[in-house]
DNA sequence: GTGAAAGCGCTAACAG
DNA sequence: CTGTTAGCGCTTTCAC
């Protein structure tokens, strides 16, 4: 590299060389530079860059050129400063949670669509929630994107009068927040359809504590079984989504002799956790004991898993996240609204009907 | 949003009350409304949030009580465009990449210390590196840290030109990139010492193909083995540091019949994959066969699977990145360094001395 | 300690 | 299509 551009006003009208003066390797190129380069003025590279109407298809390209020549990009500082808006999304997550790394995949996909860049921030044990809200907020998001916040409502409340705010996953009835999540009742009934369809009637849940979703999954667990005549056999297992969680559960089923023929799982993590204690204390599955998750995480899948669970539409999750946020940009007064999906059943290997042998 | 707030001269010498005005709700409050508010110059305000000296400890309280009150918090992009640092430091990661969220988490922490903030990127299937790259170019980072990058070090070469960029895992030998990463070569010799130490000869490899650090671990292992008298069982499985790649290898073993007594995988999410199927094919861990990872990611500890493994210091790895970065930046002509952190062996129930009835 | 003034690199509104 | 003129909210001299 070692480019030794002119900055500024090089290559003026007044001829002066000696007014331009040599940018010191290291000098991030403006606008201007690229102006000099092309010869336009400041204003047309700005049009060019924003893409509004304005430059002659000719002028736009020759500027691009220049602009990739001298390895220009805009300072989004500096555009923020300047405009009101500065098209970026601000995204919290809990960056070991891999169904937000889907969601933030998608998202990103569909942000680029729109024109708004993403900037990730951490929710994670030694950063709380706020935090990251907060570093965001500095960063002066045009909007906020919370995946599966375990904030409290009253910190949303203030916040989102603020900012825009979407949650995805997670409802806060009474605020202005704006809700992306699936159907957790149609998602818990899907689930229990099948179990009950091939004849479990012992279907016991692994909780999800404080996790997003769990309180809608449990109750329509609940409610279901109820529904079918098997209140009797209503079992809520203490869990909070974690692989971790789900071996205890296994290990205490096994350790108090009351395995039951089917487990629907609050997510894939303690599904998958359960799945291997269990098959390791020489439990079958689904021989012995049918499975089921729900996300639909990446593991899930895998060959040797084949995790029967409930998928959520990720995709379409981040698609309804992102544009949530830029309409609430666009019209501000817009009453809360909340974009509910579609879940799916993936039958895969762990669902099967019970063991004949099984009394009930 | 409709803030009709009267700017500038706010609170002024003259002593006019009516100059001064109640910002109204919704506009986001700025330096002047917290001196108009304490009332001091907005320079002052400034000093404080700065943390500079210049400000007496009584008027420092004033200011960041005020500022509370009014919930003002510095705008990182007017402070950015007006100083020559941003006091961001930029993050690519892989966002499905479980040990980058341990290197994430514990550079938060490290970050803070040194009064930065982070901003995270992600590379995904969708979003290549050189466009994460450039999201954080935008932002004006200070310097960029790279998690295990799979970029070309071509790209790299130019990008380092244009502001300092730290590598966590990968080294790219000849350009000025600074490096930080684990010792790779005795971490293998970690591993499979403790693997021959308890009578195993015949030990396979699970390569990463091109993930970060694959390159060195498939060398050191092949050194061990040929050190040990062992070079007849070398032998190198393909893989690619995913779950999946670990699973195709135990079937592949299996399918050949070839099953060695002991394996050491590039990384723990191939470990895990073989270990599950394996387990599921009927053999035993680690009595029919014992198994290594390398990483310690956090399902690694797991009660269920307590795969022994050599876990890399995330937290110093961490540390020294952000320590790098921040160095880098006060001192840009230093040449090129590289921090390497000592592995540690982490011995759980995955390793155990072969089976006596092994011929060799 | 404090205040005034000049930008940082861009957008936006307007007159050519 | 082009150039001019103001700022955006802050940092940074520099005088007081």
């Amino acid at each position: 590299m070692g480019g030794d551009h002119v900055k500024g006003r090089g290559g003026g009208a007044d001829g002066t060389p000696e007014s331009a003066e040599p940018s010191p390797n290291g000098r991030r190129p403006t606008m201007e530079d690229v102006a000099a380069r092309v010869g336009v003025s400041r204003a047309l590279v700005s049009v060019v860059f924003r893409g509004v109407p304005g430059a002659s298809a000719s002028t736009r390209e020759r500027v691009l050129a220049a602009a990739a020549e001298i390895g220009y990009r805009p300072d989004l500082a500096a555009r923020t400063l300047a405009s009101s808006r500065s098209r970026v999304l601000g995204v919290m997550l809990t960056v070991h949670n891999t169904f937000h790394a889907d969601l933030v995949e998608a998202m990103y996909a569909e942000a680029e669509q729109v024109g708004y860049d993403l900037v990730l921030s951490a929710h994670a044990p030694t950063r709380h929630s706020e935090k990251a809200v907060g570093a965001l907020l500095g960063h002066r998001c045009d909007a906020l994107v919370l995946l599966g916040p375990e904030t409290s409502a009253g910190f949303l409340e203030e916040l989102v009068e603020r900012v825009p705010v979407v949650s995805v996953g997670r409802r806060f009835p009474g605020t202005r927040v704006d809700i992306v999540n699936t159907a957790e009742g149609r998602a818990v009934r899907l689930a229990l359809d099948h179990l009950l369809g091939t004849g479990h009637r012992d279907i016991a849940h692994l909780d999800g504590g404080g996790g997003a979703g769990s309180v809608e999954r449990r109750r329509a667990y609940r409610d279901r079984m109820r529904a079918a005549g098997l209140a009797d056999h209503i079992r809520v297992l203490p869990g909070d989504h974690t692989e971790a969680s789900g071996a205890e559960a296994a290990h205490r089923l096994l350790a108090e002799g009351r395995v039951p023929t089917a487990l629907f799982a609050s997510n894939d993590r303690s599904a998958i956790g359960f799945l291997d204690a269990i098959t390791r204390a020489g439990v079958r599955v689904p021989q012995d004991i049918s499975l089921i998750g729900y996300d639909d995480i990446p593991l899930a899948g895998l060959a040797h898993i084949q995790l029967t669970t409930v998928r959520q539409d990720s995709v379409g999750l981040a698609r309804e996240a992102v544009r949530l946020a830029i309409e609430r940009l666009d019209r501000p007064s817009l009453p809360p609204r909340s974009s509910v999906l579609e879940p799916e059943l993936i039958v895969r290997g762990t669902t099967a009907a019970p063991r004949a042998d099984v009394d009930d």
